[in-house]
Formats: C-alpha cells, sequence, structure tokens
DNA sequence: CCCTGTGCTAACTATAGTATGTAGAACTAA
DNA sequence: TTAGTTCTACATACTATAGTTAGCACAGGG
C-alpha cells in the first residue's frame, strides 16, 4: 500500500476530521465504519472504496470533489 | 450495488470516455485495468477504489476531483 | 493510577478486481 | 441475403484485497 494518493488522501481526512475537532472514532461512527478503519485509511493502509469515499465526507461535512482535492 | 453514487461516477466516466471518442476496452489499456471492469464500473456494478479512481482519471486525462464532481 | 486517543497486529468475511466466454446490436462488405 | 468486425452487456468463477473486529501497547492529561 503506502501509494501517493493514498497518503495525499489520509493526510486530507485527517487534516480536516481535526477541523472539527474530532477524534478517529467520532468520525468513524459519523460515518458509519469501524474505529480502527479511519486510522488505517489516515495511515494509507487501506485502499477505500468510492462508497467509504462518500460516507467520509459526509461525516467531514464537505464535498467529496472537495475531499479528492490536494 | 447500484447506489447512487457509482450511477453518477459511472455516467461520468462514460460521458468522459466518449467524449474521447475511446471504447470501453481502450480505456481499460490505458488505465491498466480490465476490459470487462471498465462496463461494470460504468454501469455501477463495482464499487471502484480510490487508486483505480485515480487511474481512470489519468487515461481521461481529466482531475481526480473532476472526475468526481457531477 | 484512570481515561482518552491513537498506532498497530492478526484474523476473519465480504467484495473488489481479474479473466473467460457467450450473446446480441450495429455496421461493412461481398 | 450471409459473413465478418467492433462494441457492449452479462454470467460465472477465481484471487486479491477492502472492510470488520478484537486485542494490546503507549502517550498525555485528568
Amino acid at each position: 500500500m503506502k501509494k501517493q494518493i493514498l497518503i495525499k488522501f489520509g493526510q486530507k481526512v485527517r487534516e480536516e476530521r481535526i477541523k472539527l475537532d474530532l477524534s478517529q472514532e467520532e468520525l468513524a461512527v459519523r460515518a458509519g465504519v469501524h474505529r480502527t478503519y479511519v486510522g488505517m485509511v489516515e495511515r494509507a493502509e487501506k485502499n477505500i472504496t468510492l462508497r467509504n469515499i462518500e460516507r467520509v465526507a459526509k461525516a467531514l461535512r464537505i464535498n467529496i470533489n472537495e475531499l479528492l482535492t490536494f
């Protein structure tokens, strides 16, 4: 794993999560995914799918294309 | 499958592919994915991952966030 | 000490992604 | 007509990996 695109995406997620002052677990609950999964995505250890990208974007209250703008 | 986000994404891919006058197979070769996979994505039968979204975007010569703008 | 947040591992199950083959539509040519 | 070509839909089936879950470690703040 650890591909550039995943690293950038993970950083963006973390950045937006911290802006909202959320813990990984809080974000996970909002997005309807598992606690450790958010950590894995932020650490670029998972190649997230489109449906989960959408869930995370909604949980972060930003547009999906904005979440993909690095 | 057949979630709204996948339908929109599939439509966008097809739209951009046709703009470039590419067949599904030509796009597949450019993106380094399988022939039938492009068809499945366009028909919203597959929940594409971020790395493949990037590959398809590059093959279509558009930005990844543009491909996620519906 | 707790308690919270995060990193990390390992194992599991669900599904993404690969590959082959069949069929049919639309076109081209003989 | 009939035959050949290209493109796409669709049905499996396989294998790789996404996504789930539990558990342990450790740091920082109460």
